[in-house]
DNA sequence: TTTTAGTTTATAATGATTCTAAAAAGGTGT
DNA sequence: ACACCTTTTTAGAATCATTATAAACTAAAA
């Protein structure tokens, strides 16, 4: 299998209900944004067999700490993860409440001047608010 | 009294509650960040008369659609806001739950080139975390 | 196969926020 | 001051996303 070898090398029992979650999340070229209840839905459609809430949780969760998702910062009601775990920024609609991907290369190199004694940089992220 | 004319200026009714709460948020040259139940803390330190939540959370809003608030995106259990409604970005110290001002000189411009159809922008914001 | 630790699950609990509907208070006109 | 109307406040209930619990299950190790 295609995500079992990721799994174990990740410390992550292959489960069923991982590998069935790594064939919806990973199991494309394209990148994209959803909350928890998106991956429940997609879940739904793609099997008939049903995953808990609480392994969706728990899954994202463990895949977020792995690396291979992200959590967008934004102020929604949900969660928003990102399966594109490489530095990059968004645009938000915010009539659609969707997140949309800005390349680098369109908002430019982005330099932090201050310093906070102790502390380093985790991420640098830009959130652009869209409105009609 | 200093609020009750920016209030009936707004067409909000200059309330007890609604004074009470400007004397919190903006009865001093610092701009702060804060969440609701920072707001409540500091509110029954301050006075001896009960604001209740749902009026906090009335106001809040009502302060923030008058810009005289806003919301900081950040992935955390509760919103935070911002008396310091000028453009700005932030650190947010992941251990300490705390935002930290930058000021746009400590970021440089942004430059957004992307342009989505039908849409303009509404606020471009930097959210840099910070781990020890 | 036995054992062990990790995982899933239904369900309950939590916690922030919003809703409800009745009481209180502000504003206006008399 | 009073009556009238509208906005606001409030306690409490409701909602909703998320997390905790603890028992059943399962993958991997011994
Ligand atoms: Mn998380
Ligand atoms: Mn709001
Ligand atoms: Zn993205
Ligand atoms: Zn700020």
């Amino acid at each position: 299998m295609k995500y079992l070898e990721k799994l174990r090398n990740s410390g992550l029992r292959p489960t069923k209900q991982r590998l069935q979650i790594c064939e919806v999340l990973f199991n494309t070229n394209k990148t994209f944004h959803f909350t928890i209840n998106d991956l429940s839905e997609k879940i739904k459609k793609q099997t008939s067999k049903k995953i808990s809430l609480a392994t969706l949780y728990n899954t994202v969760h463990a895949f977020e700490k792995k690396g291979y998702l992200k959590q967008i910062p934004i102020n929604s009601g949900q969660a928003y993860f990102d399966t594109n775990v490489t530095d990059h920024h968004h645009f938000y609609d915010l009539k659609e409440e969707k997140l949309i991907d800005l390349k680098n290369s369109d908002v430019g190199p982005i330099n932090i001047l201050k310093k906070i004694n102790g502390k380093k940089i985790k991420s640098v992220e830009v959130l652009v608010k869209l409105e009609d």
